[in-house]
Formats: C-alpha cells, structure tokens, sequence
DNA sequence: TCACTTAATGTAGGACTTACAATAAGCATC
DNA sequence: GATGCTTATTGTAAGTCCTACATTAAGTGA
C-alpha cells in the first residue's frame, strides 16, 4: 500500500483541506486498525458474553472481548472473522458492525482505532473453548459485567443498547435459541433482553398471530408437568410476509 | 505516538495472536482514517443531503461528502467537526457516528478507513455556504442522489436507513423543522422521510396526545387559506416524560 | 386417584386506530 | 359584504387490538 503514495514532503492528494496546510501525506498514515467481537448468547436464563482474559501487557489479566490488529491489506469483516476464530474457536459467525472508537490514548502502543462486531449465537450449536488457544474463554452475564480491558465496557454496553432497540423491530432474538423451542422459552429470552415481564398469555397469541413459528409436532420432555409444543423459526415465512410489508413488532 | 513503540522487529506488544507469527508491529500502522458527514435538511417538501463538488483527484468533479483524513492526535468526533466546518462553514452540528467503511480498496492512496457521522439540521438555523471555500456546496434531494465519489452513496443509504427506524422511536424530526412549525409541516416531514401517507386528523390526534408540543398561540401567516397554529417542540416535557417511561412512537 | 406444575385457551372490558364527515377561519373574487 | 376556495381543526362511529385474569388441559410424582 505504502509504495503507492509518493514520498514528497508536499504530497497533497487525497485530502481536502489540509492541503493548504501542506502536510505530508505520509504524517496521515500512522494509525492502526483492530477489531472487537461482541458475542452473545443465552444460557441459564441469561444473557451471557464471551470474554477472553489478556495474557499480555496492557490490561494484562483483565478480561477482554475477543479482538486484535487488522492487517494492513485484510478487509475488516474478515479480519474479525478470523480473530474470532483464533481467539476463541467459533467459526462462521455472522458478524454485524457496531460502531467504532478512536479515542487518541485508548491504547499506550499508539494510535489504535477499533471496530466493534456484533452477533448473537445460539450457545448449543457453537462450541467455544474448542480451540487449544482458548483455554482461558469464558462467558460472563451481561448483568454482571465486570470492569474489562481498554474502553470495551463502553463497546459492550452501546451493543447491548442497540440490542435492545433492534430485537424489538426484527426478529433476532430467535437465532439465541435452539432449532426447536417451546414459547415459555422465547419469552424468557425476551424478558431477559429486554429486562421486563409479559403476560403469558398475551405473548403466546401475538407471537403465533405473526405466522412465524412452524409447529414441530414434537413435546418437550422430561418435565414434571404437561410438556409444551417445540416449535421453529420459520424463516422462509418471515420472508415473504416481509415483502408483503410486514413488521415484526414486540 | 510512533515514538511510543519500540522497533525492533519482533515487537509483539499490543495484539493478541499476530504475535506468534512474529510480525513486526510497525507494520500495522499503516492505515489512515478519515470521517465523512452526512447533513441532512429539509426544505422545499423533501429530505435534502449536503454535498461538496471534490476539487482533486481521485473523483475530481464529482459530488461527495464533505469529509477529510484525521491527524494522527486528533479525536474522531472533533475531526468531523472540524472537517465540516472548514468545508461547508457549519458549525455546532451535533454529529451522530454511523458505521465505518474500510474496503481494502477504496482509496488509491494507501489503507484509508472512514468513519460516518451525519446530523439533522434546520435548515434555517444554520448556514452553509457561508465559507469562502464552500462555492461549491450544495443540496441534493435524497431521492435523486448522483453517483458520489468513493463509497459515499452506500454511506448514505446506510445512514438514511437507520434514521428512518430512528425516527420512528424518537422524536429526532423536530430537529428538521423551524423552532415554530405548524402540523401540516410536521406531517409533510415525516411524509417525506418515511415515504408514506398519514390520515390528517389521525396523526394531529396521535402527536398532541402525546404532549410533547407547546403552543405558541401564534398563527401561521400569509397563507390564503384558515392559517394554522404554530407549535413547538417542549424538550423539557419529553425528557420529564422520558423519565417515567414514555416512549415515542410513530 | 390426587395434588402439583406449567401449558394452552377463552373472554370481557377498555384502549387505541381508522376512515371519513362536519365545521371553522382565513384569503380572493365578484 | 356574500360567495367560494383552501386548508385547519374537531367529531364520531366502527372496528381492531391490548390487557388482565379466569378456566381448562396434560404431564409427573406420591
């Protein structure tokens, strides 16, 4: 990349304004790039995140969200991909960006501006702690956060919000739960997200008016009491109510 | 900043696993940011973006938006003030971030990620082309954007996505209008952004009952026609309802 | 068989939405 | 000044949706 720019001391191309300061342009590339995965899912009634511990200087022990430098030809969503990965194991992730931040001293090393990437994974069906890096990969409840490593207290918390805005308006809340579900448990997740309390009742007939649940014809077991029908995320449905102009609403 | 990192060429400070490749960390600062603001206005019946006709390669010519690289101490958010105001003289807007773009690609310079802010603004309240540099600022409808330089329609279209669920959730459209605006203008604004058609009678019932508009006991004048009420937007009453758990909704 | 637990359905009242009708208040024209 | 035009503003009836709570169902375990 470098080599493409010329290595005048005047070098103007590619800003606007600060050409007539006549700054070099070579003054303008001394920033790194990282990325930082917000990964949560649902486990035990809550809603839990993915923390690493830092095994090195800064924040050395602290824990951490899983995240590292870009390299200099990488895209970004890759590069979180692949630090997923290698941090924690977790493969094929789909991976939504947050919003980015660039405070001049939140990293002694330099000027490092990170990306945060979101998802919600459903903790059945992807392992962490797979990978032999991970020993030290651990999921925290976002209700109990403890005081972690750089500014990724801010990065948790500004994901969590806009969580909370969008599974309201789309139905993302589903991808946290197993394949088949009963009602009682997407309803838990949504009062656990959402911090608040529904009529039983009340959910169960707005979720099925929708048309978006397909009844398995399968039961829960193993419980001590009548057992509730398992149904599924039927997305194909939501599809094509979407274009129908739909709007998923909770 | 440089100066804080060591250089020698297996310095493996500061990223978690490019360390066991050994990998210079220099060579990770490579990158430059730039921020890229997205102004929207409202007059003459539409949602209006502000752009800037670049005056140098690459994309000379062509319209983008206002935006520039950030120094290398400088904080993002400051920057995209400052970039805006020494390109189009507005000042005290308050900016919002988007998203970042970072395409390996997308400047022919070297690695140039930007960031997106964008804002609301009275159009009579502010004032562009005030600057002696901004000759060449101007309005576009956003219904009938041009091709922009760079990635900046995806910045766009991202951004117009966002309002329009923003919108909806919080009463941000105030921040388009005149202090003292009737409901007919009200109604027109959310019209354009949205895209839809409300029931006059509707949704006057809707946005009074909801409190949040002071009547100025004025009237609309030089209008042929009964002049209307002129209402402003009562902050303080929106956050004291805010408060207590009122939430917006169009 | 009974007690217990949670699932699932039903229902009455109220709140809110929608579509449209009716009235009001300016200006322009005659 | 009366009439008509335009848009503002208010009213209303019907229908839909929401809420709280009561009732019934279907398992397990004693």
């Amino acid at each position: 990349m470098h080599n493409k720019r010329s290595s005048s001391t005047e070098d103007i191309i590619g800003h606007q304004f600060g050409a007539f300061y006549k700054i070099p342009i070579d003054k303008f590339f001394q920033f790194a790039l990282s990325v930082d995965c917000v990964i949560l899912g649902y486990h035990e009634n809550g809603l839990k995140l993915l923390v690493i511990e830092r095994g090195t200087e800064p924040h050395k022990g602290k824990k951490a969200l899983p995240g590292d430098l870009v390299y200099p030809t990488e895209d970004m969503e890759l590069a979180a991909s692949r630090v997923l990965k290698d941090l924690t194991g977790l493969e094929e992730v789909f991976l939504t960006q947050s919003k980015s931040y660039g405070q001049v001293d939140r990293h002694p090393i330099g000027r490092v501006v990170t990306v945060g990437y979101y998802s919600l994974i459903n903790v059945d069906q992807y392992q962490p702690l797979a990978n032999s890096w991970a020993a030290n990969v651990v999921w925290v409840d976002v209700n109990e956060l403890p005081e972690l490593a750089f500014d990724h207290n801010k990065i948790v918390n500004e994901v969590l919000s806009t969580l909370r805005e969008r599974v309201r308006l789309q139905p993302i809340g589903f991808e946290l739960l197993p394949r088949k579900f009963t009602l009682g448990q997407l309803q838990e997740l949504y009062e656990a997200i959402l911090n608040t309390k529904f009529d039983k009742a009340n959910f169960r007939k707005k979720i099925l008016s929708m048309n978006l649940l397909k009844d398995t014809k399968e039961l829960q077991k193993e419980v001590s009491h009548r057992p509730a029908k398992l149904f599924s995320f039927d997305k194909k449905a939501y599809e094509s109510l979407r274009k129908k102009g739909f709007s998923f609403e909770m």
